[in-house]
DNA sequence: CTGAAAGCGCTAACAA
DNA sequence: TTGTTAGCGCTTTCAG
């Protein structure tokens, strides 16, 4: 009795549509067979437009939810794409995740998504739980603990088309798309040179890490080019968030070093560099100019305001997603591995002006 | 011949490992049927621990990959959770993920991401896509456009557990985790009060959302309760970027309204604010204080640094995925509809000190 | 503790 | 244009 009336309690005036509606159901009421009907509902040619309507409205009418997984295990594949990153909730990354969210869906794929958290391991449970549920390809950018391609290879190894973004590995033979960090690097030094500048250091992350050796060496191709010498003493490595921007700085200002510019990968460092510099009142960017990296939302609002490199995280999502499906629908066995690169646009801001 | 090469040439030394080894490969290795295998895999306690470790050892060697997607169909549910969403880029909402995300994959379930892009016709076909995939249960943060709850309800009523988290319906009872976007406000002004501003004005959202509906109602019942009166002319409505928030301190400083303080529905209006100050210096928070909503990542950035309300996106996050997973296995048919209010904290800085 | 057998819901050869 | 048939790979009841 009692459980009666619980379950009355809770569903007072509704019944629960919890009756699975299947192909059959609707192949029964409509005294055809299932494969038919399968057919209309997936708008086959050789169906003739009465029965697909007639199909069509019934599965309305009788509520039909088409049973992906099944339909995904008798095809062998089940339209899903996965993606691994290291962080969901960095500006740069859940822009990627917009743009690459976007091309797939318009193209009918789900999107599973990990995070890794800067993990090796988490990587690579990742990729397997990705592997597991069949995923069609896959997207990767990869941790900071990555010091191995083995997971990777593996995958590719399998026959699973995957694209690489942002961090890669350059030891895998695959599509990617990535920034020119080269490229920006040095159209940044550049432009603090354009602007007067004779010292410059530069804020670097863990030069084992592509992304940021890349920067460096545009730093110093930037100085070579444009008549400057590498100073080794002003190049600072695992300077990213700006705590260390802002020791850095200081222990420069307390040092006899001389400096007039930095360049930062990173713009939480630079921001630390200018609250440094703020804090002893040496004129931002008069006396020392300052450009960051990434453009973060926060670098146009503050004062003075930040000059950085913008990324176009959505677009790189966008072309990365698409690269991949391009791959994954191709029909050939092996589509030659394209890289695309996109190049930091500089955004000039106060700091360098 | 050519085909050949061209294999060949993608192919140098590798042998793609495409043969699909399945349950049944793994025991006819062992002699032992699929039933037996399954269970070892799964950890099945009445199983030896000797063949678990033989079945075990035969998977890594034949290199085994678990298809969870035939799993799934024979079980009937995917162990999978879906998440819609308005946008993935935002940085509260990204921080929501990730609490969401690490929830999910500690339970081990799959998190499938969509966005509605604040369109009520995107959300209904998210849901659709979802509820094909059999998802074990539904996180939804509604778009701008959703002005009605059937979708939604067809959800509930087909028995699919889901859970409402930052902007929801109130016209469908499920659990959910929100804002105490009121509370929030209400501290937010009565800060302000203590500070000795006497004439706070408000820069809202659009009233018709409930959110931003509280954060009046907060502000009201704030200046009331703390001795103040409600002055409509001070509330503005659909401020809620940096350039409306900058045109509309400039309308107020160039008429006779004479305002002590701010306290902004969004850090982006409250920041358009600080820069109309700024200009005609006026002194932040000496003559103007002024408070946003968000506490985004800026906010600590600015000078002077922002005071906001912080609204635990992570928290939030973890809260609403687990108060669907704890639905999603409680064996009752029904569960109480639990709402969790975060309150939100108010991060006092420079620009109300 | 292990095996036999049935089937989740759908698709796709092949046949008509 | 539609029907027949045979599974996709796994889990799970029931039987030993």
């Amino acid at each position: 009795m009692q459980s009666i009336a619980f379950i009355f309690y809770f569903c007072p005036n509704k019944i629960m549509n919890s009756k699975k509606i299947t192909i059959h159901d609707i192949a029964r009421k409509l005294n055809l067979t299932a494969s038919t009907v399968s057919r209309a509902l997936n708008n086959h040619p050789k169906i003739s437009d009465a029965t697909k309507k007639l199909v069509h409205n019934a599965a309305k009418e009788l509520n039909y939810r088409p049973n992906t997984i099944a339909a995904s295990l008798r095809r062998g594949k089940a339209k899903s794409i996965g993606l691994v990153i290291p962080r969901i909730n960095r500006n740069f990354i859940s822009n990627t995740i917009s743009g690459i969210e976007k091309v797939t869906s318009e193209n009918g794929y789900n999107l599973l998504i990990c995070q890794s958290e800067e993990s090796l391991e988490k990587e690579i449970n990742n990729l397997k739980t990705l592997v597991n549920n069949r995923v069609d390809g896959i997207l990767i950018s990869i941790s900071l603990e990555t010091n191995t391609s083995k997971h990777i290879k593996t995958i590719i190894n399998d026959g699973i088309p995957l694209v690489q973004f942002d961090r890669f590995r350059s030891d895998i033979e695959t599509s990617k798309v990535i920034n020119d960090n080269f490229q920006g690097a040095y159209d940044a030094v550049k432009h603090l040179i354009d602007k007067g500048c004779k010292r410059i250091a530069h804020f670097g992350g863990a030069d084992i890490i592509s992304i940021y050796a890349e920067r460096i060496e545009g730093y110093k191709k930037s100085l070579i080019d444009n008549g400057l010498e590498v100073d080794p003493s002003l190049i600072f490595n695992k300077i990213l968030n700006k705590e260390e921007g802002y020791k850095i700085a200081n222990k420069i200002f307390d040092s006899k070093i001389k400096i007039d510019g930095i360049f930062a990968a990173s713009d939480y460092s630079a921001l630390g560099a200018m609250l440094a510099a703020r804090e002893r009142n040496i004129k931002i960017p008069e006396q020392i100019a300052i450009i960051g990296f990434a453009n973060e939302p926060f670098t146009e609002f503050v004062s003075p305001s930040l000059s950085s490199l913008d990324q176009f995280g959505v677009e790189m999502g966008i072309s990365a997603a698409r690269l991949l499906i391009e791959k994954i629908e191709s029909k050939q066995k092996e589509v030659i591995p394209k890289t695309v690169i996109i190049r930091p646009k500089l955004i000039i801001r106060e700091s360098s002006k």
